[in-house]
DNA sequence: CCTGATGATTAAAG
DNA sequence: CTTTAATCATCAGG
């Protein structure tokens, strides 16, 4: 694992140990070093080189440009390299003892579970659409008005699914842009100062870390808008709203029809179900059984507490089907009393007042 | 507003 | 589990 001086040319790592200060730079003088009487010059090259990396990025690009050229031409340069590298070379230590091993977060990991249990992040129309689904067909009932909410409760999530995606696309590409930015950056640079693989890796992983928290607030975000388009359904899901006539209709003929026995077993429900509800056809079945249950519950206890109330409505139902039954039967014979009102006089579940 | 109708929810009972 | 009975919350209409 110890790769890191591959970028830093091993120029001569250990030289200050001749002794006091830049004396160490001499033998790698570039021209023929001659460690003569002229340290003021040495001393004023290195000012010199050192002006000009502190004030490369105030010039224009071309300016730049030119002085990076002027600065890898000169003599001095791979003298100051070296020194760069061997100050590196002692501070690194504390830099590879500082790697830190970030642990998946618990919080980014709860936001991503959630987004995918909402359908937002994941594979379209997943599990979201479900609870969707569920609180739609709970809303509206069995009759035909509940397709609204539910298609606008779709929409608004996918409204915000798509805006994540596009964000969390758009950080992403930026993310990769800037990365390569920078690790351009440092390799051009590693050619005057020492920059390791490792640090490039380090830098990378900073920047990455940047990123991912902006994409946590992102992500965060969008769960909020979830929570909160979520709870404004579920509100909505809590106003009631009436079952259309139709299907009133169709459980009432079956409740007044089945008056003795009004407990319609499960294959009966579903096929109530699957006659009330014609719009909601998306495989939302076990709902919509419970709210026939619902229905046949309510009605039955109702029925039961105030039967003279629902007498005249038994007898509408009672004719009615009396008529269908007749004109299926034969031709039209009113022979079985066509309002035949007492038929509720058996009623099984009149025991008590 | 008020009030009855009505779908949903709940605890209790079978 | 299903059903009953009570209750809640909302709707629809006066």
């Amino acid at each position: 694992m110890d790769e890191q001086p591959r970028l830093m040319h091993a120029h001569g790592v250990a030289m200050a140990r001749h002794g006091h200060g830049h004396a160490g730079l001499a033998p790698h003088m570039p021209d023929g070093g001659s460690t003569g009487p002229d340290g003021d010059a040495r001393k004023q090259d290195i000012g010199d080189i050192l002006q000009q990396i502190m004030t490369i990025t105030d010039q224009s690009l071309d300016e730049a440009q030119a002085r990076k050229h002027a600065l890898n031409c000169h003599r001095m340069k791979p003298a100051l390299f070296n020194v760069l590298c061997e100050i590196k070379e002692k501070t690194v230590l504390s830099i590879r003892g500082a790697q830190e091993e970030e642990p998946p977060d618990p919080q980014l990991m709860r936001l991503d579970n959630m987004l995918l249990a909402e359908g937002v992040a994941g594979p379209e129309k997943g599990g979201g659409a479900a609870a969707a689904a569920a609180a739609a067909a709970a809303t509206g009932g069995i009759g035909a008005d509940n397709s609204a909410e539910h298609s606008d409760y779709r929409a608004k999530l996918s409204q915000i699914r798509q805006i994540y995606h596009t964000e969390l696309e758009k950080y992403e590409q930026a993310c990769n842009e800037f990365t390569t930015h920078v690790m351009n950056l440092l390799r051009e640079q590693s050619r005057t100062r020492p920059i390791s693989p490792k640090e490039i890796e380090r830098m990378v992983n900073i920047i990455h870390r940047k990123f991912s928290s902006i994409q946590m607030q992102l992500k965060q975000s969008t769960c909020e808008a979830v929570m909160i388009l979520r709870s404004r359904f579920l509100d909505a899901r809590r106003k009631r709203r009436n079952f259309n006539k139709q299907a009133t209709e169709i459980l009432n003929e079956y409740f007044y029809s089945h008056l003795s026995n009004p407990y319609p077993s499960e294959e009966a429900k579903e096929e109530l179900a699957k006659k009330c509800s014609i719009t909601v056809s998306q495989g939302w079945g076990s709902i919509i059984i419970v709210i026939v249950s619902n229905w046949f519950g309510n009605k039955r206890i109702r029925y039961k507490k105030n039967i003279g109330k629902f007498q005249e409505e038994a007898n509408m139902y009672a004719a009615r089907t009396a008529v269908n039954a007749t004109n299926v039967s034969a031709h039209g014979s009113q022979a079985n009393s066509p309002s035949t009102p007492n038929s509720a006089g058996e009623y099984a579940l009149v025991h008590s007042g």
